[in-house]
DNA sequence: GACTCAATCAAACGCTTGATTGAATATTCC
DNA sequence: GGAATATTCAATCAAGCGTTTGATTGAGTC
């Protein structure tokens, strides 16, 4: 009787070396997230993945492509997931789409557990935060295309807001998505956990609707001298 | 003729050491802002303060010592103009203040160049996301009450607006001031610079009635099951 | 002039960091 | 089986870290 091998169980014969690089990559998100890029050093993330302190130089080559391979690992799935749902949007009854819709699609693939789940949420939170050359060209890289695709769904689903109050709403609606992945966040202090962020259903069941009523809302003249003190003006 | 001493000149006469002590505090919150707590050594913060290696541990014992002086030399003041602000509000003709009056209040102090300006406002930003064991003393310790209270009058702005969503909306007015304090924001280089986060007068024109309108939407029920998938519920 | 004392200084402490090495050990392919 | 390759390993490197030290300064006090 021949001997079972991995190739009969259907399982892909991976290379030796990815077990080790797979557990790198777990350990890295996971402490990246929980004590930034800067907190973390090598040898504690391969000490956590069972590795030689080597084995991360070895696999991939610093710790600035570490954290690129982490980065790549999920963010090309969140993109891609996000412009599937847009897609979906489009091809809806209503014309223009939804803007609940347009919205729980940019939320939803990097807010649930399917691309790295809260983790890597929390740690794209930190890293926007943090927000150095490096970590800027990994957002430029993977998501620009996906946003700029998603402003342009905005402008057509509110055809009469100003392109400066557009990209302003939809600088809050990326504030309060960073700052809810960004967990535990400030509001579970202040109301003794009453609200948890960490919950990605609760989340977004709550953010969805008040971002669109906050996108749906009028335009406001800018031309009240903005120079004066706001406290003044109401 | 006597000779002229700092005191003939309207000086106070300052400690000896307090020049040393100023010029560090101030290096710490523009390098540490910059670069993130993590990110900063105590020897380049010494260096750029024109100050001997050892100073910042003479005057502040430790690193950590040296942010908890940072944090304290700013944020008091913040959290005093706030409270005064609203105190004015509710001496205001209507009854309950005006929504934006509660909102302005709240974010003006931190985000103009009142109390160390765009540099602390950034730290602030970048200490939230961060968010260790010591980060959230310090919020908690400076601004726990002022929040609450702030928590407060909005309830009385919006009496019929249940806790939970009013905790939710004051999650995403944290989220979007703290993101357009992390300066420069994704929407600078989504938008090619259109929007200008770091100016606190066009921020604020616009957050402020954005951040109403969204405090001012009507409750959605919750009952609809939030498990599902988002995006087939609209 | 002797003494006090906060402030500054150069130097070093012990330790951790990211990175590198070269030998040892699996694995693959012929 | 054996050469070639891929991976792991312990050991090491220079650099930088936060922190401590002991000596020195210089203005105030008795």
């Amino acid at each position: 009787m021949a001997a079972l091998t991995l190739e009969d169980a259907g399982i892909a014969p991976e290379p030796r070396g990815e077990g080790t690089r797979q557990r790198i990559l777990d350990a890295a998100v996971r402490l990246f997230s929980e004590h930034g890029i800067n907190g973390v050093s090598l040898r504690t993330i391969t000490a956590e993945a069972g590795a030689n302190s080597a084995a991360a130089h070895y696999h991939f080559g610093s710790k600035k492509g570490l954290l690129d391979a982490v980065f790549e690992r999920h963010a090309s799935a969140i993109a891609t997931e996000r412009e599937a749902l847009l897609a979906e949007c489009r091809e809806s009854p209503g014309r223009p789409p939804v803007l609940e819709q347009i919205i729980a699609a940019f939320l939803e693939p990097g807010m649930r557990g399917s691309h790295g789940g809260t983790t890597f949420a929390r740690l794209r939170g930190r890293m926007l935060a943090e927000s150095n050359d490096q970590t800027r060209e990994l957002y430029a890289l993977h998501f620009n295309d996906s946003s700029g695709r998603f402003l342009d769904a905005l402008s057509e689903a509110l055809p009469d807001l100003p392109a400066h109050d557009l990209h302003w709403r939809f600088h809050v609606l990326l504030g309060a998505m960073v700052y809810t992945l960004a967990n535990p966040g400030r509001i579970q202090i202040l109301t003794d956990q009453a609200c948890d962020p960490s919950d990605p259903d609760a989340a977004l069941g709550y953010l969805v609707p008040m971002l669109a009523q906050m996108f749906r809302g009028d335009t406001i003249p800018q031309s009240t001298a903005p120079s004066a003190s706001m406290h003044t003006l109401y």
